[in-house]
DNA sequence: CGCCTGTTTGACCATTGTCAAGGTGGGTGG
DNA sequence: CCACCCACCTTGACAATGGTCAAACAGGCG
């Protein structure tokens, strides 16, 4: 499907506070945004942005900024959240290198309506929101693009709705760490994608819920060493996962 | 932004259940998917579409299903969820009127991902996902209308996931009903638009459970009998909305 | 070697789910 | 036209999941 190579020439040679390295063309190359779409329709925004590199903890965007810019996160990971007026806040998503964030704030014209925040240190690029649009109009693959990402964000959206809403925290658990396996049966070995509190977060539950969870899930030959994850029969969780507490009454 | 009126013709004289009513087409013009869309982008698909009636708790579509149809809800109302294996399901969203179903799912070329039932009589209008598909590949503004709609479903995601996350039932209630309510301050008036144990799993919680927030909610002014909700002072009870429970730590 | 951050554990408590029973209102049939 | 019925909603008493607070523990990096 791929209109061959995507060189990126123009952006290599432009970028503010830093250029585009080889490694960034890579994950460019892989961003489920860009897939499908020829470099005429990229180059020209591509061309308008620029890198970015942020602390940890440092704030991308916060609720009611005007949402000038798109972000494709090239390394290290953007947590997005809502609710901090509360001081507590849900984790909506995490974005890991060649997603995209605020996608649907950039297209909407309007204000971000969330917090992003990096986690760990952060190479970002940092797209023109205006320029973006003005791509998407001209037609092309990208729309096809964007639609397909939408979709994905809609997905996993609804996919969390479920599992806090119907979930206990072990099985919630279970149904992340499903989430996070290619294995259908047998056995399988995984490393956690960030730090547990965030995860905990993620999955709508305090750390201390977590740990817990975690340990319950022993019993179903599920190990854990830091962040390494060991699980002994993926089958016998996914079972589990689909458990429902004890006494529950038909809907 | 409307490119004239959109007769609608040929979709009118085809239908195979039954054929598009004035009112109806009254129903499309004002849709959401079809804003600032022209008749000719629009009529090739609404031509292959047909009108389908569903008695109350008739099911639409369940998963796994091969999507082949994108629906508009022309009267009545269309209920998704997730979840029906455990017996109880979480309502992800509500479809009044004018807003397109299973929009994701019918892009995707897949499978629906959940369950659509129908909330007392309905009738639809049932698009081929594939002549739907056609017509946003042709270009036009068909496409940034898709864009449009995705970002909104994502946003109403993401509101949902902040509210049951973050707020005690109480204020959950408190936030849903003011988004139901147009004015800033000042008192208000409402009908709550579905039955209320319909309203409770929509926000996370059981029917015994939003009748005791309701009951919470009079000291603050809002008063309800039956589906009809007077609020009294919305500021205060927008203020009400934002409160933390008790005791938190900060996050 | 020791700090700092992240994680775990334990004890307690609050919110919300659960179960059971009673109320209310609108519509239908006698 | 009234009475009944049924679906919807409310109320009460109770239980339990998960949150809260406090403290100990582990592990990586200076």
């Amino acid at each position: 499907m791929h209109t061959g190579h995507l060189p990126f020439k123009i952006a290599i040679m432009i970028g503010e506070s830093s250029a585009l390295e080889r490694e960034d063309v890579a994950i460019l190359r892989g961003a489920a945004l860009f897939s499908d779409v020829s470099n005429e329709v990229v180059e020209p925004f591509l061309a308008k942005a620029s890198v970015r590199l942020l602390q940890n903890r440092e704030i991308l965007f916060r609720p009611q900024h005007t949402a000038e810019f798109i972000f494709i996160v090239l390394r290290g990971k953007i947590q997005v959240y809502r609710g901090e007026t509360a001081g507590k806040h849900a984790v909506l998503s995490v974005f890991l290198p060649g997603s995209a964030v605020a996608l649907e704030a950039g297209l909407a014209q309007g204000i971000y309506g969330m917090t992003a925040e990096a986690v760990g240190m952060c190479r970002l690029l940092e797209i023109p929101a205006q320029a973006f649009r003005t791509a998407l109009a001209n037609g092309g693959a990208l729309s096809s693009s964007v639609v397909r990402v939408l979709t994905q964000n809609l997905d996993e959206a609804f996919q969390q709705l479920e599992r806090i809403q119907l979930k206990p925290t072990s099985q919630r658990l279970a149904d992340f760490l499903l989430s996070l396996v290619n294995e259908r049966n047998g056995s399988a070995e995984l490393v956690l994608p960030y730090e547990k509190a965030l995860i905990a977060n993620y999955l709508g539950m305090e750390p201390e819920s977590l740990s817990r969870a975690l340990k319950d899930l022993q019993d179903l030959g599920v190990t854990n060493r830091g962040r390494r994850v060991h699980i002994a029969d993926v089958s016998r969780l996914k079972a589990f996962s689909l458990t429902l507490p004890a006494n529950n009454r038909a809907a």
